[in-house]
RNA sequence: GGCGGCGUAGCCAAGCGGUAAGGCGACGGCCUGCAAAGCCGUGAAUCCGGGGUUCGAAUCCCCGCGCCGCCUCCA
């Protein structure tokens, strides 16, 4: 079983070999801390978060590292504006950013390396390009110079003549060639600064990524990933940075996720169209969120809307009752399955497993691995449903199926794997406290109405009916129970 | 302008050369005290439009139309 995935320099899918197995390494651009984090960060953590998953379900050692920017242009200016120390500031969001994604279930990095702890480990890398001719001091800058390398572009396909013919040269700049970026920039006054060969400053962007990559990862590392807005400058920045100091290949598959949209445009802070990650999970389970975010092909954008995510809610809502149900199944006889029926469900169980694990191995196709997710909870339902003399062997055998279903679902995607109860428990507490009711008085209610349909008194459970049905709650009758759910 | 991508049922979305997964919603029958649920059943002559290649195209090629991303900070 082998990995296949998109390889932004080859612009093809490609089969995953490791450089060396079973060891993999991974590096992923991770978020500047200078505000809250919104869903466009989070569909960024969980992809990666699959990727990790998949790449350890195939037996790989991974090295997993996603890295905190806290130290750049916006952070001093937000530390400023709000009068506080840009390391109070970066420490704040970084925290808070980290407790989201393990609310989320994304699993820790194996590093999760910050810009600001690595500033020697970046000034002997600026050293190495001045000393190859790569870079030049300017003023108390350092510039990489475009020029002298001559596969600057490769990634992003385009051609040094083409950039300049289209940029804007502003005429203050310190750069000998506008395509040039900064390594190292100077301090201005009230900045934060370190000490380095060219005077006091600090470090450009790109090159904290190069510095941390090489430090953790090595000199070649397998997987670079970020959103497909990093591919130009960002990445294309640090293959130069880093293939240039080292003389070797950086990256061996580059993948590039798509970006979220709101009505068809980007989402982000500069448009004020973004929600917060913190937002969606005080509205939403943790794992509606992974599954909408999950619910369509990673290179795509995706939209969000409301309307998709409750869609979502209710979709993983059907397949949780599925679940509940099935772990309070009780056989009617004991024996065997008439006819060996559980025999055709355990094969097309098979055939979910199969088709599972290959549309996640096929350029993680998370979008179909749902699609068969639920297509075999429907099944599973079904099953459970449709017959009325359901035998002992059959009973197991769905547990059976359920608990491996959840083990699948669980390990590859982080969904689907919690306990229907505890599931139901969490929504219900979560949601409750929009009612202005207490769970006993909903719990006392639906326990009167039972008692009343079980007198024959149905207008008084008619009435309790249209009392919850008012506050959004599901009600679902069988002859044990009421099962029921905030909408 | 350069580079990249998208357009599939009411909405969301897979499929990327062999005859349209899945989710949300909708509808009909049975069942039920009624409803929810359940059971049985119903959805794309067709994949933005037009040409072409092919025995065969949503899938490949060409030309349009519409939308988006990157080219400045951005996941």
């Amino acid at each position: 079983m082998k990995l296949s995935i998109y390889n932004t320099l080859t612009r093809k899918v490609e089969v995953f070999e490791p450089l060396n197995p079973p060891r993999v390494t991974m590096y992923v651009c991770g978020i500047t801390a200078y505000d809250s984090s919104h869903l466009g960060h989070a569909r960024s953590a969980v992809i990666f978060d699959v990727l990790y998953r998949v790449l350890k379900f195939l037996g790989y050692e991974v090295i997993y590292v996603r890295n905190i920017t806290d130290i750049d242009d916006k952070i001093i200016n937000r530390a400023n504006k709000e009068g506080i120390f840009w390391k109070d500031l970066t420490e704040k969001y970084t925290k808070e950013y980290q407790e989201e994604m393990e609310r989320l279930g994304v699993l820790k990095p194996s590093f999760e390396p910050k810009a600001s702890e690595h500033i020697p480990e970046m000034i002997e890398i600026i050293k190495k390009l001045i000393e190859k001719k790569l870079a030049y001091v300017s003023n108390g800058d350092v510039y990489f110079c475009v020029e002298r390398f001559p596969e600057y572009g490769k990634l992003s396909g385009r051609k040094l003549d083409e950039m300049l013919s289209g940029v804007r040269i502003d005429p203050s700049e310190k750069k000998r060639n506008p395509l040039d970026f900064a390594l190292w920039k100077s301090a201005k006054p009230g900045e934060p600064y370190w000490e380095s060969p060219w005077g006091y400053g600090r470090p450009g962007w790109h090159i904290e990524c190069s510095a941390m990559s090489l430090k953790y990862l090595g000199e070649t590392i397998d997987i670079h990933g970020g959103g497909l807005d990093l591919i130009f400058p960002h990445h294309e920045n640090e293959i130069a940075q880093s293939e240039g100091a080292t003389g070797k290949p950086f990256v061996r598959y580059f993948i590039h996720h798509g970006l979220i949209t709101v009505d068809g445009e980007k989402m982000s802070k500069s448009l004020g169209n973004f929600v917060t990650t913190g937002y969606l999970l005080d509205k939403y389970h943790p794992e509606v969120i992974r599954a909408f975010l999950l619910s369509k092909h990673y290179r795509s954008p995706l939209d969000y809307s409301e309307k998709g995510i409750v869609d979502m809610e209710k979709a993983l809502y059907r397949m949780y009752e599925t679940f509940y149900w099935i772990k309070k199944a009780k056989a009617k006889k004991e024996g065997h399955s008439p006819k060996e029926r559980i025999k055709e469900l355990q094969e097309k169980f098979q055939t979910f497993k199969e088709n599972f694990l290959k549309a996640l191995l096929e350029d993680l196709n998370t979008a179909q691995a749902l699609g068969y997710l639920f297509s075999i909870e429907g099944e599973l339902y079904n099953f459970l449903n449709k017959y009325g003399d359901l035998t002992s062997e059959e009973v197991e055998a769905l547990k059976v199926m359920l608990a491996e279903l959840q083990r699948l679902s669980g390990e590859l995607l982080g969904v689907s794997h919690s306990d229907p109860l505890e599931f139901f428990k969490y929504e219900r507490e979560r949601k409750i406290k929009n009612l202005g009711k207490t769970l006993e008085e909903i719990e006392k209610l639906i326990e009167k109405r039972f008692q009343a349909r079980k007198e024959k008194n149905f207008e008084l459970a008619d009435k309790i009916r249209e009392e919850l049905k008012n506050l959004g709650i599901h009600l679902k009758d069988t002859k044990e129970e009421t099962f029921w759910y905030i909408e």
